[in-house]
DNA sequence: GAGGTCAAGGTGGACT
DNA sequence: AGTCCACCTTGACCTC
């Protein structure tokens, strides 16, 4: 979505643009769910065309993974944590997050009546949330004693403590994200709003300058007029500069000595 | 039934 | 090689 672009004669330019792009193919993120992808460019730049003011923002492509299945066969990374965590391992009656595969084999042997039939979803108990909370809110990760820990003290594996904290970081940062997206589309509105001031402002001084003698624009206070010759200058330059008449000397040192002869 | 939420699996990259 | 983490995805469950 193209939202403003303009280039004007002075030099300046001032450019914004939001652009979506359909490339987006994750359905459970900020990219495509509430809102597109998209580049946010303000620009600034000078007559040599640097850019000496750009905020750029992008949402980073999403990788659609080949593999992803959680069914796979494949022998999975998190075998390695079978051993150790096993061994804190608590009997919990909502703790049934097995799936039929092999692939689970971090939790031992988990047979429980309730997990026979497949994946069933573990619901973290209020307590339980409430007490991950706050343990978030001291440290958004974990080290493995902190997580022994916490997993002793809910009664949930250490592996399932580890992925509440890796899915509530997930959280947080879609949720910055789309604060994020709000605070520069904000951001972008005004910058458009105040192109456009600009611009018209622009257009008027244009259209000043085009109906009124060069001297009419210097403000009042900075012109003075030669008695005796009636030529105008500036109170500040020694030099006569009458654009009507551009003399290969000065006519006379200063205006501002109306004594002084021309 | 559609769509949202959330626990959990798979993968790849970074680090040691 | 082992570990951790971010990211993407899946499937169960919930709400409407």
């Amino acid at each position: 979505m193209e939202i403003d672009h303009s280039i004007c004669d002075t030099g300046l330019v001032l450019g914004l643009s939001l652009s979506s792009s359909p490339s987006m193919a994750n359905l459970n993120t900020i990219n495509s769910k509430n809102h597109p992808n998209f580049e946010l460019t303000l620009g600034l730049a000078g007559v040599g065309g640097d850019n000496i003011g750009t905020v750029l923002y992008r949402e980073d492509s999403a990788v659609i993974s080949s593999g992803g299945s959680s069914f796979s066969n494949k022998s999975s990374k998190r075998d390695r944590e079978t051993g150790s965590e096993e061994s804190v391992r608590v009997s919990n009656d909502n703790n049934c997050s097995r799936v039929m595969s092999a692939t689970s084999v971090d939790d031992g042997v988990e047979d429980d009546d309730d997990c026979a039939n497949g994946r069933k979803k573990l619901r973290l108990t209020k307590p339980q949330s409430a007490l991950l909370e706050q343990a978030f809110k001291h440290h958004s990760s974990l080290n493995p004693k902190q997580k022994q820990e916490l997993a002793r003290e809910l009664k949930l594996r250490p592996r399932q403590v580890e992925v509440w904290f890796q899915n509530r970081r997930a959280r947080t940062k879609l949720k910055q994200t789309e604060m994020n997206f709000e605070h520069l589309k904000k951001y972008c509105e005004k910058l458009t709003d105040e192109n456009r001031r600009l611009q018209k402002e622009l257009q008027e001084l244009k259209a000043l300058n085009s109906s009124q003698p060069f001297f009419m624009q210097f403000p009042a206070a900075t012109l003075t007029m030669c008695p005796s010759c009636e030529r105008i200058g500036d109170t500040k330059s020694a030099i006569v500069k009458n654009p009507f008449n551009m003399g290969t000397k000065p006519h006379f040192n200063s205006f501002s000595n109306p004594s002084a002869a021309c």
